[in-house]
DNA sequence: TATTGAGTCAAGCGCTTGTTTGACACCCCA
DNA sequence: TGGGGTGTCAAACAAGCGCTTGACTCAATA
C-alpha cells in the first residue's frame, strides 16, 4: 500500500499539473483524487514542487524511449521519418500510457520552470538529434542550410506538436464531424508527405495542375 | 485619471496573465505593478475574471487586424502567403504593440477558458479563412485534399506558432549565438519556402543532389 | 510480548487569495 | 456654498492555500 500510495499520488498529480498547471492544481485536489491524505505529499516527496519534479521525471522517463523505439534503424530514412512522426503523434494517444505524460512535458517546455534545462537534455535533445540524423540522411546538406538546419527540423516537429498543443483550436475550427475523422495514421501520412515534399524528396501534397499565369514572384517570395 | 487607471490595469493584468496564467497572476501583483489599489479591480471590472476577459478583448482587437492588414490583396498569392507568415511572426515582436497580446491569445487557445469560443470566432476564424483562401489560390485543389484541406493549413501555421509557443526550447536547443542570429525575415523566408515546396509550387529547401540507391519506399512512406 | 519504524489520518498552523467595505478626496453643477 | 456622483484608498473579510503536527494502525523484529 505504501508504494501504491506514492504511485497514485504521482498519477493524480501528473494529471492535475498537466491539465491546470503547477499553480492551478492544489494538493487537496490531488490527494482527494488519489484518495489519500494531504500529509502524504510531505511524507513521500517533501513538498509540492518535489512532487511536480517527480511527475516530470516519470513523464520523460517513458516519453523519449516511446518515440525513439518506434524508429527502427533498419528502415529506410523516409520510413524512419514516418515512424518518428507517427511515434510522436501516437505518444499522447497511447492507451497503454497515461495521457498526461505528453501534456506535462509540453507545458514545461512552453512555460519552463527551474527543471526545464534538465528535462530538455534528457528528453528533448535525444529526439532532436535523432530527427536531425534522419533528415540529413534523407536530404544530405540539410545541416548546411541556414542556422545549421535547425529550422528544417523545427518545421517538421512543429507540425506534430501543433495537434497536441492546439487541439482545442483544431476541434473548434474543423467542426465536430470532420475533427472526429482525424486519426493518427492519416495525420502522420500527411505530415511526412508535406515534409518530404518540402525537402524535394517526395511528391507535393497537391497534384500539380495547369500552370497559372506567372505572378512574377515564383521562388523569390519576398514581396 | 479614471480611464488611465483602467488602462494601466488592463496592461499590467495582460502582462501578468500572459506570463503566469490566470491562476498564477494575483490581483495584488497586478495592482502593485499598475500602482493602483486592489479595490480598483472590483470597481472597474467587477471581479478578476472580468478583468481577464477585458484583457482578451483588448488583445484580439489589435491582433487580427495586425496580421490581416499585412496581406495586401494586390500581391501575388505566393507573396501574400509570405506576408501572412511574416505578419504572424512579427505580431509578437512589434515594438508598437504590447508583446502580451499574442502570448495571451496563444495561452487561451492552448488551454481554453469559457471565453475561448468567442475569441476563436472573432480572432482565429478570420485568419484561418484568409490562409485557406491564399492556399487555394496558390495550389487549386488543396481544399479537396483529405479533411477539407485543413491539415495543409495547419502545417503552415504550425511552423509559425512553434517559434512563439516553444521559444524557450528553440533557444536551449540551438544555443545562444545561433539562436540570437534568428530573425523574423529569415524565418518567414524559410517557412514560406518550406510550405511552397510542400505544395509543389517552389524549389525544395535543400538542393537535390546525386540520387541515392533506391530505398524502396519513396512516396509511399508507411513502413 | 515489547519495541520499533513505516505509513496514514484528521486537525490545525500561518499565510495568501479574491473580494468587500467604509471613509476620504475631488469635480461638476445647482 | 453645498450636495451628489466619481474614483481611490487602507483595512478587513471569508475562503482556500501549502504544509506541519501528533495520534493512530500495523507488520516486522528481538
Amino acid at each position: 500500500m505504501a508504494e501504491d500510495a506514492r504511485e497514485r499520488l504521482i498519477d493524480a498529480a501528473g494529471r492535475a499539473f498537466a491539465e491546470r498547471g503547477f499553480e492551478g492544481a492544489s494538493v487537496r485536489d490531488i490527494c482527494g483524487d488519489a484518495g489519500i491524505n494531504v500529509g502524504a505529499i510531505s511524507y513521500h516527496f517533501g513538498d509540492k514542487r518535489s512532487l511536480y519534479v517527480a511527475c516530470l521525471e516519470r513523464a520523460q522517463c517513458s516519453e523519449t524511449s516511446q518515440t525513439l523505439h518506434a524508429v527502427d534503424p533498419g528502415l529506410s530514412p523516409e520510413a524512419r521519418l514516418h515512424a518518428f512522426i507517427r511515434g510522436m503523434l501516437a505518444a499522447q494517444g497511447d492507451p497503454g500510457r497515461p495521457p498526461w505524460h505528453n501534456a506535462l512535458m509540453l507545458r514545461e517546455m512552453a512555460h519552463p520552470t527551474a527543471a526545464a534545462a534538465e528535462v530538455l537534455d534528457r528528453y528533448i535533445r535525444p529526439l532532436a538529434d535523432a530527427l536531425r540524423d534522419i533528415l540529413e540522411q534523407i536530404a544530405p546538406g540539410v545541416s548546411a542550410t541556414p542556422h545549421a538546419g535547425w529550422p528544417v527540423g523545427f518545421s517538421v516537429v512543429a507540425q506534430v506538436l501543433f495537434y497536441t498543443v492546439h487541439r482545442p483550436v483544431v476541434r473548434l475550427l474543423m467542426g465536430e464531424p470532420e475533427y472526429g475523422a482525424l486519426d493518427v495514421d492519416g495525420l502522420a501520412d500527411h505530415i511526412t508527405r508535406f515534409s518530404l515534399a518540402a525537402l524535394g524528396r517526395g511528391p507535393a501534397v497537391v497534384a500539380p495542375d495547369a500552370p497559372r499565369p506567372a505572378a512574377g514572384a515564383r521562388g523569390r517570395v519576398r514581396a
